[in-house]
DNA sequence: CGGGCTCTTGACACCCATCAAAGTTTGTGG
DNA sequence: CCACAAACTTTGATGGGTGTCAAGAGCCCG
């Protein structure tokens, strides 16, 4: 089992950064403030695992720690990923036993969740109280779809060289809204196959790619961490539209 | 300009044929079938025309006939198709302005809405009159999540062949829904310029391959129209779900 | 110290893009 | 109703981006 840095496995300091983000998109009320804070722990996940046991009667979650992804394995084995799952994103909090079986969730480094629950109970009942949150958690749910959005233009229309930049600037900002980047450099828990399964592509050309980064000085790469060196330059590069959290 | 089948020019049929699909998510009160009855024609767009004059305070519409598309083009010329928009669709329901400029509407063919402001002011009040249409509006924003999750496995892990074929897979089973199949053959009115857009592929490339369906006798081609000559094999070959209304 | 993963590298093949041009259909105007 | 223009489709030739196969190197962990 790989060893995963710090920054990603200390469950401690999630919430007061999920709860920062929030504040950003609406201004919380104290009992918003407070039903967050009290969100309780569900379980662990291990890397690898798969998030969704029963799937209709499952109850949400909240990524405290760790990275996730949605995917969908095909018949004849390949698999492709949908979007990776990072603190401070919920999995499960809509109501997907719809079109459920058409993708899995998994753990794709050790996971910590806490139980959203109380979060769902918002959405479904309109109590005035929590009307700021239940917004926010909206505003959430729509910006995933957003970027799916982003995730098609990667596969249709950008090289192999834009779509690993383009994922990493995706990755950055994402991060950053949760606190954890230290500047342009920010963790990357991925194996080159999982970023293959995302990006559409082999690990053999996975590989070469980002040693193209790295030889044109656009990334620097080393035990897990990534630091974006021209960020500018890549975002021009790939034409990058990050669909940003409306400020409140 | 093309001239385009009966099928998806004639709007009288329209508004009938979608409220059957609705019926078939939630059963729909006398209130809410008339609701939908009265819904008022809104404007004509031309093939090609974009359909969000003024983004943020457009009002949401119903496709009554015609094709659309949403799309996004990047800096260089490239353009994306994020999906089809087919009769019985909404375009600007849900309230974009968030992440707008992120991606556009379009007509592919000539178009006629209907005013869809009562269904959205449905959406936002909690008129408990309304409580299925509401259900059954919501049910179809989320479908519409699921076929772009489709269109990222089409372009991630399916060959053009297989793109080519999963496609038309998708638009005659939602075609299917609203009536404007006729068995296995409906009407197709994207060039192949369109459907490279949308595929990820050179138009050249959906030239050949499209041929190649045809010379293997998946398919038959003709003015505009579709037939799929062995649907289900195509199904198994490219390994089609598809995220099927849930029925009441 | 040894066994798995993961990363890296090279050789080779193929899918698909690009370029160019001819052929066909569709729409328009005389 | 015919003739022309524009858009779309088709075809061939060629090149490049990416996948596949295979093998070795590095790293982590028991």
């Amino acid at each position: 089992m790989t060893r995963y840095p710090l920054a990603y496995s200390a469950p401690a300091a999630a919430i007061p950064l999920l709860l920062q983000r929030l504040q950003r998109i609406v201004r919380l009320t104290e009992d918003e403030t407070a039903l967050v804070l009290g969100l309780a722990n569900r379980r662990r996940y291990d890397a690898g695992e798969d998030m969704a046991p029963d799937e209709a009667s499952r109850s949400p979650e909240l990524i405290a720690s760790g990275w996730g992804c949605r995917q969908r394995v095909l018949s004849d084995g390949r698999r492709q990923i949908f979007c990776f799952t990072l603190p401070g994103d919920f999995v499960g909090l809509s109501p997907r036993p719809l079109f459920g079986g058409l993708s899995s969730s998994t753990a794709v480094t050790p996971i910590q969740t806490l139980d959203a629950t109380p979060l769902r109970d918002i959405l479904d009942n309109g109590d005035p109280r929590y009307a700021g949150l239940r917004a926010a958690c909206k505003v959430l749910t729509m910006r995933k779809q957003a970027l799916l959005m982003e995730q098609v233009i990667r596969l249709g229309r950008l090289t192999a060289y834009e779509r690993t930049a383009h994922l990493l600037l995706e990755l950055r900002a994402r991060l950053s809204e949760v606190g954890l980047t230290h500047g342009d450099r920010f963790p990357l828990p991925l194996t080159q196959e999982t970023m293959a399964d995302h990006l559409g592509l082999s690990i053999v050309h996975v590989n070469r790619t980002l040693q193209q980064l790295r030889r044109e000085r656009m990334i620097e790469l080393k035990s897990g961490w990534v630091t974006l060196l021209q960020p500018e330059l890549l975002v021009s590069l790939t034409d990058f539209r990050f669909p940003a959290l409306p400020r409140a």
